[in-house]
DNA sequence: AACATTTGACCTCT
DNA sequence: AGAGGTCAAATGTT
């Protein structure tokens, strides 16, 4: 299990590339130049906890039904965190996330973020995604996601929550050479991090970026606090794209002082 | 006022 | 018993 997770130690050198990733129920998709790949386990049961009983547990007498299926369809992803500021969240994936909540993991030095589709009460959107730093690598991501998205599918939902649909596909088009699927038929199952180091686009991107940032998702709620979706994915892939280059540089960004006595170089 | 995040407590599973 | 996962109240922001 453990080995599923810490094999990255060639790939990481390339986490500056980001690819477009589709994940894939019933076998592990790996990307290891792209520098993000998915991990999907779909096992059998996928069972998830019933939502009618959430009540805290307290008196009443049913009891909670929260199993732990850790292999119930579940997919992993990496991603490399942002260089540009928001290092503690995760890039956005057109989805929009509520933070419920937050653990330390014994053995990891960050915490694990629990977040859950914010339609989950519309739509009884069963999507959750567990978001983890890497303590091997502060500077990757893993996003374990749990569940399929229904919320695009209720007529009333939100219409679909893609990131940057032409930086997107221009990117992704470039980056693999591949159209996105078709949203119809993969649904909630593709992550759009449609973000590349452009081999040439590594120096223009602010430009691109800056209109339509991947808050596309915005169904509504979401909009509020623009945390969850906003963020420009050019920048982003520029930034990790110059993070592979000058290193230096983008740690700082990050961790102004306080990066660890492992000096670069 | 509504909604998202934060934080602590509780519960279930291993 | 420990660890992991979730809920709920409180708090903050828009």
């Amino acid at each position: 299990m453990e080995t599923l997770l810490h094999q990255t130690p060639g790939v990481m050198a390339e986490r500056s590339a980001l690819g477009l990733i589709e994940s894939k129920v019933g076998g592990g998709l790996q990307m290891g130049s792209g520098g993000l790949f998915i991990e999907s386990s779909s096992r059998s049961d996928a069972q998830a906890m019933d939502p009618s009983d959430s009540g805290r547990g307290s008196s009443s007498s049913s009891k909670r039904p929260r199993k732990r299926n850790d292999d119930a369809g579940k997919r992993t992803v990496r991603v490399p965190a942002q260089l540009f500021g928001n290092t503690e969240i995760p890039p956005e994936d057109g989805f929009t996330w509520r933070k419920y909540g937050q653990k330390e993991i014994l053995g990891s030095k960050f915490p694990r973020a629990y977040y859950r589709c914010t339609h989950q009460n519309l739509y009884h959107c069963p999507a959750k995604k567990q978001v983890q730093r890497l303590d091997d690598d502060p500077f990757q991501f893993e996003v374990v996601y749990r569940g399929e998205h229904t919320c695009h599918m209720s007529d009333t939902a939100p219409s679909f929550p893609r990131p940057a649909p032409g930086i997107a596909q221009e990117m992704a088009q470039a980056m693999i050479g591949q159209p996105p699927p078709s949203a119809a038929t993969s649904l909630g199952r593709w992550v759009d991090f449609s973000l590349g180091p452009g081999g040439s686009a590594g120096s223009s991107s602010s430009s691109m970026a800056a209109g339509s940032s991947g808050g596309a998702a915005g169904p509504s709620t979401g909009g509020r606090y623009g945390k969850e979706a906003d963020y420009p994915i050019a920048e982003l892939a520029d930034a990790m794209f110059n993070s592979g280059s000058s290193s230096t540089n983008s740690m700082e960004l990050i961790f102004p002082g306080d990066q660890p006595s492992d000096k670069n170089n």
